[in-house]
Formats: structure tokens, C-alpha cells, sequence
DNA sequence: TAGGCCATCTGGTCCT
DNA sequence: AGGACCAGATGGCCTA
């Protein structure tokens, strides 16, 4: 079940794509993906030549007449593909930035994605409370953005209970009326994600 | 072997 | 018009 921890994987891309279904290439005369190899980080060459007939993704429109047209259209195509693949090596990269700066417990194992994001957030809770619970709790009474802070904090907390109990149908109960409910919900989840729960 | 996670391809839509 | 963004589809890898 759980995946963390491997290798990042790298699939070479793909150079194209002659062998576009119905056009006398059938399937099973694919670009030879070589001697499989074994574990670990590698290039894909057979998920490579499976997205090259469109095994992944809609399937490419049939072959259309022959000439300049069909070749521009596969060359855009490539380009398209190869400005997608660099956009989500960005937001890979995106990822990993995140993960560095979220204080985990499980540094054996890499966060997957939907952890990272779940977890910042609740970091984020955590440490928003903390501040505002430390700035209003310092100068109380005294000028200062503590206080006004906090009770927008509060506000805002209440609305989102709110918005999530008529998402919800009223099941939510109200744990995060306090600010310390962050860090506990963010400790515990920290936890929970290292036992793999 | 099932299920989770992931990379990639792809076509549609939005934005500049 | 072209690029960015998005979501669906597909298949590989890995772990329990």
C-alpha cells in the first residue's frame, strides 16, 4: 500500500510516434523496449513506446492524408508534450521543495503528494495559531495588531466550520475552535502518516 | 495479487 | 495563435 521511498522515476521521452494505430503499425510492432531492466531508478521504455501508440491518454486521431500536415501536426504534438512533461517536473520540483520545508517525522520514507499538501496545511494552521496566540496573549490589552488579528483568526475559523458543516451535512464537530487544536491535529497527523494510517 | 502512487500522453479549455 | 493549465486514460513500479 504504501509507495514512499522510491526512487524517482524518469521515463525517456518520447521521440515519436510513427506508429500511430491504423496506420499499418499494429501494436505488437512497437519500438523494441529493450531487456527489461530489473529495479529502481530507470528510463521506461516500454511505457514510452505504450504512450508513443497512445496507450496512454485519448487515443490520437487516425492517420490523415499523407504529406507536410500530418508531420506538422506530430511535431506540435511533441512539442506539447514535451512543454507538459517540463511543466510537471516543475511542479514535482514544486513538491519536493515542500516536503523540505514541512517538518515530518518520517524522514525514511518520501511524502506522497496528497500527504505533502495536507500536511503543509495543517502546518500552516498550526503556526498561524501559534503566532496569534502568542501576539495576543503578549500584549493584552495594549494596541496592537494581536488582538484584532486573533479575532479576525476567530472569524475566519468560524466561517469555514461553517462552509465545511453545510458541505459536510453538519457532521463536523468544532476542534478547531481553538488554536492549540491546530498543533494537536498537526501532531497527530504527523504521527498518523508515520505509523501509515 | 490488489491497491496506491506516479509519469506520461492527450485533447479540450482558458488565458495572454 | 500559441502556450499554460487541466483532467481523463493508461500502464509501470512497489508494498502489504
Amino acid at each position: 500500500m504504501k509507495t514512499k521511498n522510491r526512487p524517482p522515476r524518469r521515463r525517456a521521452p518520447v521521440q515519436h510516434t510513427e506508429a500511430t494505430p491504423g496506420e499499418g503499425t499494429p501494436e505488437g510492432s512497437l519500438p523494441n523496449p529493450g531487456p527489461e531492466p530489473s529495479k529502481g531508478l530507470r528510463s521506461r521504455p516500454a511505457r514510452a513506446a505504450a504512450g508513443a501508440r497512445g496507450e496512454g491518454g485519448r487515443r490520437r486521431p487516425g492517420p490523415s492524408g499523407p504529406g507536410s500536415r500530418r508531420d506538422s501536426s506530430i511535431q506540435r504534438r511533441l512539442e506539447s508534450n514535451e512543454r507538459e512533461r517540463q511543466r510537471m517536473h516543475k511542479l514535482n520540483n514544486a513538491f519536493q521543495a515542500l516536503r523540505e520545508v514541512i517538518p515530518h517525522v518520517r524522514t525514511d520514507k518520501k511524502l506522497s503528494k496528497i500527504e505533502t499538501l495536507t500536511l503543509a496545511k495543517n502546518y500552516i494552521k498550526s503556526l498561524t495559531a501559534t503566532i496569534l496566540t502568542m501576539s495576543s496573549s503578549r500584549l493584552p490589552g495594549l494596541e496592537g495588531p494581536g488582538p484584532k488579528l486573533y479575532q479576525h483568526y476567530q472569524q475566519q475559523q468560524q466561517q469555514q466550520q461553517q462552509q465545511q458543516q453545510q458541505a459536510a451535512g453538519g457532521t463536523l464537530g468544532a476542534t478547531e475552535a481553538q488554536p492549540q487544536g491546530h498543533l494537536q491535529r498537526y501532531s497527530t497527523q504527523i504521527h498518523s502518516f508515520r505509523e501509515g494510517t
